[in-house]
DNA sequence: AATGCGCCTAGACGAACGTCTAAGACTTCT
DNA sequence: AGAAGTCTTAGACGTTCGTCTAGGCGCATT
């Protein structure tokens, strides 16, 4: 039963991963300071339980570094694990398929039951956020999603995928609709806001 | 002599502002957490001798804040104050009006250096980027740039600008050639990496 | 005075973007 | 079987974007 923990800031990792095994002795707790160590465990070793992921990190900031990995790894779940825990925040997190949201003011009896329902394959979001039962995107759409953060044009994205440049512009549209936004440029400059 | 002080982790500030009280007893550091309270604060005095200003904020990440303070109070130094230092976040500062950049990593010598050579309207850089000699961005190059950060179109920002379509255009081929991106979209990007 | 440089503007051009209509393929629910 | 929903694609349309050429203005240097 492997958690892998993303996390910069090293006393929290620690506190978190502490907290972790004083819950469930049975659970191995690993540690990464960057999305691209991550990126390179996952490539090794995909059986993964739960990942817990911090949206502010070296190497990515804010839902960029959730989109990345839903993109390259959509079966492993993930919980995001962040200090701002706005229902903005948690809708987008929801949005692109996130399995959970902890929030880093959360005691530790909060920690242990959010633990408990995400490796048990169940989902956990604070409770305003889920009510609003705003529907995740899909894995195609994430595929989208992470290519206009990454700058990409819609033609590269379209081949990419593997899908026809209508398909591309026919999910940008509808995502466009659902966060409220007209222009790529607008989708990539919200993403810095939901950390 | 008034400094601000702006970075989110209260930890860091209260070092932070103590350091530069021991340097230097006569100036008085006000401390924020957000961007918006600085923004409130400058809106009431504007006669500030410095602004600390951390890249990670609870409502602005990597350079957007800064575009914004410099878009709004150009007259006013600003000096990163960031975790990452890397050559590419640096010169990032630099183009965009930047007076300063002081690594968190720094030591209370450097610390006390910088913040001397600062109030007295020298700038201050980590040599490797320093010497790179980037020419920094015009101020109107700085708002242009603020808008394209805000999901504004060419002709919303000319408009806001009181400029011409065309002219913001040019500012932008301009900035993308510095930047070494093609499109907009790409700009915001960039600067989430930039921190 | 002449030169250079940066800023501003116009016009034109092709590329990319975003929306819409329409239609076929597929799954799921009734 | 039929209905409803999602994903896919195509085509057309108008808009926005980004580049280029070219010219005007102001300011500083030579």
């Amino acid at each position: 039963m492997n958690i892998l923990l993303v996390d910069d800031h090293p006393l929290f990792r620690q506190a978190m991963a502490a907290t972790i095994n004083n819950v469930r002795g049975d659970i191995v707790v690993e540690q990464y300071e960057t999305l691209a160590a991550v990126r390179r465990k996952l490539e090794t070793q995909a059986d993964i339980a739960l990942i817990l992921l911090d949206l502010k990190l070296p190497d990515s900031q804010g839902i960029a570094g959730l989109l990345s990995l839903k993109a390259h790894f959509p079966a492993v779940p993930i919980a995001i694990v962040s200090a701002n825990d706005s229902t903005d925040t948690v809708e987008t997190a929801i949005a692109c398929g996130a399995a959970g949201f902890i929030s880093k003011a959360a005691g530790v009896d909060e920690l242990s039951a959010a633990i408990e329902a995400l490796i048990n394959g169940e989902t956990w979001f604070p409770e305003p956020a889920a009510a609003s039962g705003r529907r995740e995107l899909s894995a195609t759409q994430v595929h989208i999603l992470d290519g206009v953060h990454r700058g990409m044009m819609n033609k590269q994205i379209a081949f990419e995928l593997g899908l026809s440049e209508a398909t591309v512009k026919y999910h940008l549209t509808s995502m466009f609709r659902v966060m409220g936004v007209q222009t790529r440029a607008q989708l990539v400059a919200l993403s810095q806001f939901n950390d």
